[in-house]
Order: C-alpha cells, then structure tokens, then sequence
DNA sequence: TTTCAATATGTTTTTAAAAGAATATTGATA
DNA sequence: TATCAATATTCTTTTAAAAACATATTGAAA
C-alpha cells in the first residue's frame, strides 16, 4: 500500500482593487453566469442565490473595479438585461489563470512536503 | 508618477486532515498562544476569541491531526494546562514555511500580470 | 480536606448575515 | 398607453455563528 499523507493543502484567491475584495471565486461564477443567461436574474437562479445578493455583488464589483464589469440595462424589451463588458471577461480569465496556475505550484510544493 | 496596478492579489491556505480544515492561520495563532502562555485560557485572552471557541478548536485539531498537537493537563498545580506537542510545533512551522512560499509565488506572478 | 486555577461542557443571549417578501421603476414594443 | 420582464430598492423575517453566562470537574499542594 501506498504512504498516505497526513495533510493537503487548500487555498482561495481574491484580487483586491485598492482596498476593496474584487473578485473572488463565487463573483466569478456569477460573472460567468451572467455571460451565459444575460441577466442577474436568470445568473442568481442558477446558483444558490438571491436576486438581491446577486445584484449587491454586480454593484460592488462595478463600484470597486476600475472599469465596470456588468453592464445592466434597464427597462425595455424583456426588461432589461445585463451583459458581462470586456473588461469583465479579461478579468474572468485573468482570475482563473491566476487560480492555475497557484493550484499548480501547490500541487507541485505539497509533493516535496514529508508530511 | 509610476503606473499603478488595478488589482493586487490576496489569498488563505488551509490544511486538510483527510476531509477535515485541520489549520489555518486562526488556528495557527492559537497554537502559537498556547506554546507562549502555558494554558488555552490565556492563549484565549490575549486574542478575540472566547475560552469555549479556543478549546473547541483545539479538541477539533486534536480529533482531526494525525498526531495530538495540545496536550492538555487537567486539576493539579495552577489547575492544570496546555502545551504544544512537537507535532503541534511542526505543525506550525510547516504552515509558515508553506505560506510564505506560496505569498512569494503571488508576488512574483503578480509582477508578471499586466493590469 | 480545602483551596485554586484551569479544563470541560451545557444553556442562553446577542449579533450579523443571509434570505425572503413586497413594491417601485424602467423603457422598448405592440 | 398598457404590457411585460428585468432591474432597483426598501423592509421584514429567518438563520447561523459567535458571544456570554453558568456550572461542574479535576488533581496537586498547602
């Protein structure tokens, strides 16, 4: 049989914009929801969470990014909608490659642990 | 006037025992107060935290470690106390060393993103 | 055999966060 | 200009976590 070991490791990320938590991994999912449904609503169905949380986290990540990230439009045809801006999709994908590549580099440092 | 970056990058790791959050930084202090202070009580007052949480969390660590990190004293002289094992001790070290690593890791990276 | 300080554990209260409910607002379009 | 679905916002209720409180237990030493 194999040695097994007594510990792995885990971790989060958040990108901060000056002082304020930006991103992190469920903003992200959000994020990609909204890209996928266009709209907070149909996002915030999809996971385990409320149309109000969902649209406070939509606020504060535009107020604290520095390019907003969530277009909303207002009223109109289907009433409205939200759509994910380019600087919200490079964020995205900065933050899930930014993820990688620390998982990576722990995967690779928990294996020289002797524990 | 230097250019400044929109987003810089913070993050927790945790070990795992199995299934169970074994130690993070929380937990970490505590060990740290009890080796300083002798008793879980002290180690307790000296951050935010109530003499219950404390001694939950150590008998958490205890359940879930491979090997007993607080060994505790019960009656007696001073009404007894807690020390940390060697295991406990390791322990800690290993969380450090492995933080600092991977806080190394992030800063590198960081330089590397361009936003 | 009483004292004492720390561990051990149960119960209650407070607090903060999340959820939920309710309602208003918006604007294209039919 | 009435409709509609989504955003926007306020208010209330629930829930879960932490804190606070209370009390029992332990055992060396005086």
């Amino acid at each position: 049989m194999s040695i097994k070991k007594k510990y792995n490791i885990r971790f989060r990320i958040w990108f901060y914009a000056n002082e304020d938590k930006f991103l992190g991994k469920g903003r992200v999912e959000l994020l990609e929801r909204i890209k996928e449904t266009g709209s907070i609503t149909n996002a915030a169905k999809g996971m385990k969470m409320s149309y109000r949380q969902a649209w406070q986290m939509v606020n504060e990540m535009n107020e604290s990014a520095p390019k907003i990230v969530v277009e909303k439009s207002l009223g109109g045809k289907g009433g409205g909608g939200a759509t994910v801006t380019k600087a919200g999709e490079k964020a995205i994908q900065q933050f899930h490659e930014f993820e990688n590549k620390v998982a990576q580099f722990i995967a690779d440092e928990s294996k020289k642990l002797k524990i």
